[in-house]
DNA sequence: AACAAAATGTCTAAGATTTGTCAAGTGTTT
DNA sequence: AAACACTTGACAAATCTTAGACATTTTGTT
């Protein structure tokens, strides 16, 4: 069993969103979510917890009440919440009892015969199945990126084209745009930008870390692909933001990009952290350490990042 | 026996746009839909409730009194709404074409201000509100194309940044990807194959015909921008497609392009119409005609197009 | 055409319920 | 000591409920 990580109740209540004194309130009145406990009766929240804490966030907001929801199961909260927004009745009618039991693997499997068959709407439907009855971590970690690998794998191999691929970034990008969205931090979230530099058109690893920012409670400016480091920065000092996330996959010992980040350090205001990710940036990692940015390897290591940056800047 | 979940009057008047003071008189008056309550006599909606609550609401929107539907069943409000879809649609386009010009303005421009504040989830919230209130043609070419086309100026005037603009970009992306998703074609229906040629970079004219095609009933393949005609005919002929469109925005008289073009038509088959548009695509007129593939200037068009070759190929 | 009656969407007022917020007092961690 | 967390009990703002009123529009009758 892998022993995970468990939160206390102050980095809970900043990735939701809500008050310490909601969540306890939850728990007490309605035992909306009953965390374990530390031997000296701390609270400790799993992923989980803290996911279902979301849901019912959103959809109080949404107006439903909380005495009504808070017994709900994660999934039954994620069902009411998708129905209010798409009028789809197909997906609830459709899934019955066969794909229950499917796992990670599986579904892999079918979303690259999807692929191969140029059929986006299936493979989207594949997603949005999966998307509810995987917490969102595992939902990206285990089977999008994966997916996102493989096809690249796949095409490298000659077996898919590049019209497959196009195909499903084209799907798995409004995916995830839509994971991003989903999240509505609070106004006094800290800011995360999110980016590809100059020259680096493949915007899915940004996503990855939008996503996943805003699963943390950051709010996200996501900017896509391809911007000159001025354009970054000018957001991020107009919008005073913590953080400037940069995605970098494409290989090549690219001088430009170096002088980039160079140039972004400088003109980045000081307080702002840079954080650097991606398949390919293991090769300016002399950059990166010069301008002080963090490299993060996986979302894993991004999300204690993130975590810590907000930590310390509570000051 | 399932316990269902039931949604609270708030929630149900946000689902079905009726205000509740609408809802409760309805049942007061008419016992149109009567929920369970709770212990403490709040009111608990059921799917079904909600659903009544809608055809009552369409129904009524058309002209009917509510005091002659209220008891009608489900069954039936659906027979009468289906009698008279056919002879609505020109009565509420005329209807709403004064207001909605000055609504669709005042939103353009409520757009514009959050694309200025960096602020995507904003116009997410605002695009979302357009597309219930507006029919999906009014949606695309008095609000989407408009803001796209304004967004353009500004950054050439200096107003905007690329930020600002690609930041735009992507929201407006996830949200036509999700319009095209929502329609689910027939098992029969044609397929439209949507794309941009290699070096055209800017897919927002590709999405408009694959948000146009899907809601006249094709099948949507969307393949992305800057894709080489080897790629696109493979999948044509692999799915058997009636139609490829392509998109071309990008000014400049380039040859690349027109041999692209003479190429793609080499290797499709003959059956297989070709579509251009694009505000560039005037200029390859001359290519266009020689691979005899129709030039569309608009939305407008291209529905018209669509709907003849529709017409055509059933024989 | 004119007028009264009915229909219907909107709203207020007063009482009940739900829920977010907080203070006070105590214990724990750093 | 300072920051953090726990429980309990209380309060007040927000929301829902009913009953009834009001303003328009629609309908039927003269």
């Amino acid at each position: 069993m892998e022993k995970m990580y468990k939160y206390p109740i102050k980095v809970v209540s900043q990735m939701t969103g809500l008050s310490e004194f909601v969540i306890r309130a939850w728990e007490k009145r309605y035992d909306a979510v009953v965390p374990s406990r530390t031997e000296t009766n701390r609270r400790l929240y799993s992923e989980e917890d803290i996911e279902k804490l979301r849901l019912l966030n959103e959809a109080v907001h949404k107006g439903h009440n909380i005495g009504g929801i808070a017994n709900l199961t994660i999934q039954n909260l994620k069902s009411i919440l998708e129905k209010e927004t798409s009028l789809d009745q197909k997906l609830t009618s459709q899934n019955t009892n066969q794909d229950q039991n499917q796992n990670v693997d599986s579904i892999l499997s079918s979303c690259i015969e999807s692929v191969k068959a140029y059929d986006g709407h299936e493979l989207e439907t594949i997603l949005l199945k999966a998307s509810s009855k995987f917490s969102q971590p595992v939902l990206i970690e285990e089977l999008i990126a994966p997916l996102v690998y493989k096809l690249g794998e796949l095409w490298h191999e000659g077996i898919i084209r590049v019209a497959n691929e196009h195909l499903a970034t084209g799907v798995i990008r409004s995916f995830l745009a839509h994971l991003m969205e989903s999240n509505s931090p609070d106004e006094n979230a800290p800011i995360i930008i999110s980016a590809t530099p100059r020259g680096q058109d493949h915007e899915l690893g940004a996503m990855f870390v939008g996503v996943t920012a805003a699963s943390l409670g950051w709010k996200v400016i996501y900017l896509g692909p391809n911007l000159p480091v001025e354009e970054i920065s000018a957001v991020a000092v107009s919008l005073e933001a913590k953080v400037v996330a940069l995605s970098i996959v494409y290989p090549g010992d690219d001088q430009k990009l170096k002088l980039e980040l160079l140039n972004l350090r400088r003109i980045l205001p000081e307080n702002t952290s840079i954080i650097v990710g991606g398949r390919a940036a293991t090769q300016y990692l002399d950059s990166i350490d010069e301008i002080s940015a963090t490299y993060v390897r996986d979302t894993k290591q991004l999300r204690l990042e993130l975590d810590s940056i907000r930590k310390n800047k509570y000051n």
